[in-house]
DNA sequence: TATAATTTTGAAATAAAATTTCTTAAATTA
DNA sequence: TAATTTAAGAAATTTTATTTCAAAATTATA
């Protein structure tokens, strides 16, 4: 919906109430609309087989103060036209012009994080955050697209000098659970929520007492089910071509809100942290 | 959301590397946004305490041919802006209520999504999907929070059966570069387009004929300059209290494009590929 | 720290574009 | 058919945009 005048829309319906030689004019940007805007008068006069003081008259007729103005207006009349589709969910289809595949990608990417905003659990949020920031010591568990959101958390944390680790395969995520005990986090992250590894390792870390935290599809999971404090993204369910696309960037969204949550509650002993792991990576630019 | 280019977010990101004197005028069309389209040179000149001809220098560092194509795109802007405010970012504060943190940072993702799609060049997205597709192998380049783009780049280009490796040291990256040659396609992957080991990287990989991509930051940088193919991102520069978020994000939404662009493309020869990858993670979930 | 090289900048000159004025042509009407 | 009005373009003028060039500021180098 353009809700701005539409100056088309006017010239189409002013058209015949104009001079013969202005509706040459009228017809002339009808038909090239988008390349008006580039046009000098001199220019838009010979395009139309006219001149270019009729051009400017054909401006002051609709209103306009000069040829300027006028451009102004047809490129914001240009500049707002509607972008079909917005905002439901819709998957690439082969050979999807690349225009299409741009909005469609991005369109959804963000949904996804709408729709975690939606689902999400702000209790749950906040007892996360608090045994986060009382925790002796953070580790994630995630295999494959998961495994990389870990790698973000663990990043992240680190950052405020909190002692976390990121464990993306069976084996290490199998010891690493087994030295986990009371007092210790363990972050959970696992799309389908059903990862046999991550099932298995849930099942060590309670069984040693740290705390579990899932961040997992907002569905019935045995993660789900069995952890401690339950995070749930939401993504649409596209077909296995678009990969894992919608749910790595709700789970990374999770995690920036853990990250934000305990860095702004323990703001004035985490600034120093943050002040210089800033500064270091700075002092690795050029220039 | 605005879908369409927007000059104003490409001016705010551009903003930082300009002269000094352009910076003037950067900032005085920010300011003064709305009357711009009606502005002469050189009244935009005295508006802003410079001289014309930094004013269309400023035009032309942005990219644009002259004055009036200026005025055009910034009136397209202007015609096609809707509900600001809302869309504003916000940046965490200490001690924020973690209600507030929650939005804040699913709205702040987001936006940087949205700010992308409308600073990135779909011409060379369409040659950058182009090189890809007839690329005998991929490289990523990327340290940090960029390292984890390179690899969720590396696992999603992996699942339909593309040589691609992502290095995300130093070192590794160094040999790496160092053996790549004609018909090979190197990713560099950097916030700020000014990292030490990335323009290295760039610059051996240059030597030896490969084409390269750069995902930066919509700014001017040495990778941005010097790379073949330029995918700008835009996000909000919060401050160092946020991490990399948005950045992360949207570079993560890049690589889903380029991922979708080049499997959407090949759909006949890569459909088997993502249904058996499909199908063995599948295997890979209880019940 | 002085000097060279480079970059940035605005003033002036030039070119291009927009606007006004004026004249002629065409249409209308008495 | 002649007088009047309206429409249109050519030419002149004004404004605007662009290029060129030299001074100033900055950065690199000795």
């Amino acid at each position: 919906m353009a809700i701005n005048d539409n100056i088309l829309i006017k010239i189409r319906d002013m058209k015949d109430s104009l001079t013969p030689v202005e509706k040459l004019v009228a017809e002339c940007i009808l038909e090239n609309t988008d390349d008006i805007p580039h046009l000098s008068i001199k220019n838009l006069a010979q395009l139309s087989k006219t001149s270019d003081a009729s051009v400017l008259r054909f401006c002051k007729t609709l209103g306009y103060s000069g040829y300027r103005s006028f451009i102004v207006s047809i490129s914001a009349s240009l500049g707002s036209r509607d972008d079909e589709q917005k905002d439901q969910y819709t998957d690439i289809q082969p050979g999807d012009d690349l225009s299409i595949i741009i909005s469609n990608i991005s369109l959804n990417n963000m949904k996804s994080i709408e729709d975690t905003l939606s689902v999400i659990n702000r209790n749950e949020v906040a007892r996360a955050v608090k045994v986060l920031r009382s925790s002796s010591r953070i580790v994630f568990f995630g295999i494959g697209a998961s495994g990389i959101v870990c790698k973000d958390g663990e990043q992240k944390f680190s950052r405020i000098n909190k002692m976390c680790h990121a464990y993306t395969d069976g084996h290490s995520q199998l010891t690493a659970a087994t030295l986990l005990g009371k007092g210790d986090v363990a972050i959970f992250v696992s799309n389908s929520g059903d990862t046999v590894e991550i099932i298995e390792a849930l099942e060590v870390v309670k069984k040693n007492g740290a705390t579990s935290i899932a961040i997992t599809k907002y569905n019935k999971s045995e993660l789900a089910d069995k952890s401690d404090i339950l995070l749930s993204i939401s993504t649409p369910e596209l077909t296995f071509r678009s990969g894992a696309m919608g749910s790595r960037i709700a789970m990374l969204t999770v995690i920036d809100i853990l990250f934000a949550g305990v860095a702004s509650a323990e703001y004035q002993n985490v600034k120093k942290y943050l002040t210089k792991t800033h500064n270091i990576l700075a002092s690795k630019h050029r220039k």
